[in-house]
DNA sequence: TTATTATATTTCCAGTTACTGATATGATGA
DNA sequence: TCATCATATCAGTAACTGGAAATATAATAA
């Protein structure tokens, strides 16, 4: 083996840090709450997904340490759990915003499709 | 549906951008480059893979923009595509080094264990 | 050409993921 | 208490993913 167990362990949190980004879904709620926090059913209707499907990613997102939660009254509200969650949006953006379009057709795995119906 | 036609497409680049991440192998081999371009024999020894598994990896990651390929003769050598991939990852780093051990133990989803005989 | 080395591609499959639908928990108010 | 609203959790399932092994391609050299 090349990379020793800590390396690997902190690789681990780091593709799992990844992940959390690499949904269509999640994506979209992380999106969501760049403009600010929100509670879960503004994230249902702002993103169209199911509730169900929204609370498995919300809980998702903040096992892996990317939102964070506040109980408010009946309600709960989310928000991003650091500024760098919201920067490393922003890298993503410019380096999108740079590469021609179809240079990002990979095709060695697919971006499940949302069934947000 | 919350989420226009363009918007969707940006979010599914920006998935699959994070997704090239989310990876315990990809993000290996997306590592070891941080110090420099490496021909794909070198990869292979540096990360433990196998050399079809780095080559499809490779692959995934050529096309999803975050490495560049040059060919050197009978080596191909490859290399980070931007300044910014290096700051996602720099970003992360800075991230998981905050964030208390446990915190990232998230079991909604599981990271793969690499094959790395 | 043929042999050798370096890298890429294909095929198959076990394991994982995300979605839906139903149900459960929790909080507020009557 | 009971009813209602907001959110979370629990199966079941279809689809996707990464890995190995075998094979193919490409480049150099003899």
């Amino acid at each position: 083996m090349a990379l020793s167990a800590t390396t690997t362990q902190a690789l681990r949190h780091k593709a799992k840090l990844f992940n959390g980004l690499a949904d269509l879904s999640r994506l979209a709620i992380v999106e969501v709450l760049r403009d600010g926090p929100l509670r879960v059913g503004e994230i249902v209707t702002a993103t169209g997904l199911s509730q169900s499907n929204a609370s498995n990613h919300l809980a998702c997102l903040h096992d892996c340490g990317l939102v964070e939660r506040e109980q408010q009254g009946r309600y709960v509200s989310y928000h991003l759990s650091d500024d760098r969650v919201a920067g490393l949006l922003g890298l993503a953006d410019g380096l999108l915003a740079d590469a021609a379009e179809g240079f990002y057709d990979c095709t060695r795995y697919a971006v499940r499709e949302r069934n947000d119906a």
